[in-house]
DNA sequence: GAGGCAATCTTGCCGATGTCTAGATGAAGC
DNA sequence: GCTTCATCTAGACATCGGCAAGATTGCCTC
């Protein structure tokens, strides 16, 4: 896809996209260059800024792009267990808009959509806390900064390549719930 | 400390690594520019380059200062929960160093230093998982990747600016306190 | 079907950056 | 006092992000 005999590329938009996604997920958003993914398309490189500004609007938008992502993985969650299980999966699935997600000194904070999209997120979780049933409610802003933070941080710790030991064979989702079981107890979520 | 009267600067490997911090803490990694660094510093563009080699060199060199830090700040901690504090509480004290340690695209990951570093960090935590009594010990392995994890997550968003509802006027340490005491129970991490 | 408009892409340019090389300076040890 | 070597300077080169001006073409309207 290097090469094209129209004048216009048809997609450049998502082709550049696709070849950020896997430039950030083989070398990390620091090694990210515009002209270079220009080249990988097959364009000229200026091309690229006519979609997205300059380089802190190409990772907003995938930002952006992975928050609309995450919404639509946690929607299908049928408990906050569950919703954690997907965390995961998510930034298995998707590390580089997971990098770029949070990271803020890559992003255009301001950015409508991208406010928009992070809401989205945000209120997906905040509806699978307000889901709890049982006794152990609690807090609803502590128990949602609970899960978040359990959730995140074996991702995180996971994508940085900390819990290889960790990990002993298992699948990454299977790991993370072997860990949320031993701090909930089994069946503490439902 | 922008001039200086003397050909030899005294310190520069301190004051490039102090500026380097300022820049991190301020505007994140990406923005970080030897030339700037070397501007800060009163020196010509090329000399920090002879104390860190490049510019990985110099975020690997702050890395590894960092885990030092954070191995000394573990090694205090009374137990697990108290560690997982002092952790928080690290990351919100040396927000640059924190930064830098979790995104291992932007480190020489075969530097010896780093390695060791990391590795006595490393020790220190799982000391404090082996520590552990009562009847909520389980799985060690698991245990010390769910509070690493718990810890690490709350850290993150913390620093991403993705908490700032949830602390509520508390301190961050507060915060996570409560948090831990909510998955843990009261008293269960003695 | 012809003309105009706006989006898309190209080309050329500028300042800034990382890194390499060769050379200047001076502190420390003999 | 002389040597040695770490430290710092000066210059050069390729690359990058961003800007401006112009070329190409899809699309809408009449």
């Amino acid at each position: 896809m290097t090469s094209r005999d129209t004048y216009h590329h048809g997609d450049l938009r998502r082709a550049v996209l696709t070849a950020a996604l896997d430039v950030i997920r083989t070398e990390g958003p620091a090694a990210l260059s515009l002209r270079d993914l220009a080249r990988r398309a097959g364009v000229s490189h200026a091309a690229p800024a006519h979609h997205f500004k300059d380089r802190t609007g190409l990772l907003t938008a995938i930002a952006t792009e992975g928050y609309d992502l995450l919404a639509a993985a946690l929607s299908d969650a049928t408990d906050l267990r569950d919703a954690g299980v997907r965390y995961v999966r998510f930034a298995v699935a998707h590390p580089a808009h997971f990098q770029v997600m949070f990271q803020p000194d890559l992003q255009r904070a301001e950015d409508p959509e991208l406010q928009a999209a992070k809401a989205r997120a945000y209120e997906r979780l905040r509806a699978k806390v307000a889901g709890l049933t049982g006794d152990r409610v609690g807090d609803p802003e502590l128990t949602g900064t609970a899960a978040w933070s359990i959730a995140h941080g074996f991702a995180t710790l996971l994508l940085t390549n900390n819990l290889d030991r960790s990990l002993g064979g298992r699948a990454p989702e299977d790991a993370f719930w072997a860990v949320a079981d031993a701090m909930f107890g089994t069946g503490g979520g439902e």
